[in-house]
DNA sequence: CACAATTAAATTGTGTGCAATATATTTCTT
DNA sequence: AAGAAATATATTGCACACAATTTAATTGTG
């Protein structure tokens, strides 16, 4: 204990921080055989759930807004994963649709969590709480962040 | 429960991942008054803590490279609120320095980590008990992503 | 119906992150 | 001491993130 307030190690968020960048190199390795970055990963787990949806609902889904998903999603666009199309309904939307390449990749990423499982090495009530005790964090910083 | 291997409300990482982009979105207003984006104040803390040290060192700490510090470091030099010089005794290392601005700077920061610590909202051992478990969590998956 | 307000994406600009490479300096080896 | 290996930083290129602005389409209001 240093007293000092602007201590690094007491800092909460720095271990959050350098802890979703410890993941994101654990994922590397395992998302190169997929050919996908860790967000655009995330995008297709959100797709493969439900296909065919507005980036405005992606964006909602993983926190994200149209100034990081319009390129990310040309790149999967020109990668032939998926397609981008006008909702014919309203013209503002942006429709996206996985290929049949993005379906088939769903096989490949199946193995992904696992690998990703074994490395973070928790039981699943630990997971489980350390999840939900993120999640309020998550929704107690967001609230303050909006008064 | 979906039983989807790929859902991703089941990942711990996603719990992370927007977590972390939370506490951004939260410090960046906090931050604005100091001119400081979060890893540029992450670099401030490390040397109002410790001054005069190697990129290296800072690395260590932050657990970044000099691919993220050696442009970040000449925007605090550009603001006047480090020096950048060789070390003359190893001419490899630059030793970051802070200014006198950078050390009065210090006086603005300390209002930051009661506000954050308001937003987080977490009594003594939770919070504790939170950093630890990420502070684990990091170490496996950094020792995963070596093997 | 006209027109203001809202909404959805795209665009622009700045600042990370990080892999890969380049350069300069120091240390190690023989 | 000369050359090889290691070290510290800088550079380049790519991909997020996000604020702010722009454009186009839809909805709401009188």
């Amino acid at each position: 204990m240093t007293g000092n307030p602007l201590d690094l190690g007491k800092q909460l968020c720095f271990a959050l921080y350098s802890t979703a960048h410890a993941f994101n190199r654990l994922y590397k390795p395992l998302l190169e055989p997929l050919g996908l970055t860790y967000p655009q990963y995330l995008v297709m787990m959100v797709l493969w759930e439900q296909d065919g949806i507005p980036v405005k609902n992606l964006g909602e889904r993983l926190m994200l807004d149209s100034g990081t998903l319009t390129p990310l999603l040309k790149r999967l666009e020109s990668m032939g994963l998926v397609t981008r199309k006008r909702d014919t309904s309203d013209e503002r939307q942006v429709l996206i649709t996985l290929t049949e390449k993005g379906h088939h990749l769903r096989k490949t990423a199946l193995s992904v969590p696992a690998a990703v499982g074994c490395a973070v090495d928790l039981d699943e009530p630990t997971l489980h709480a350390l999840k939900s005790e993120l999640a309020a964090l998550r929704t107690r910083l967001l609230a303050a962040s909006k008064l």
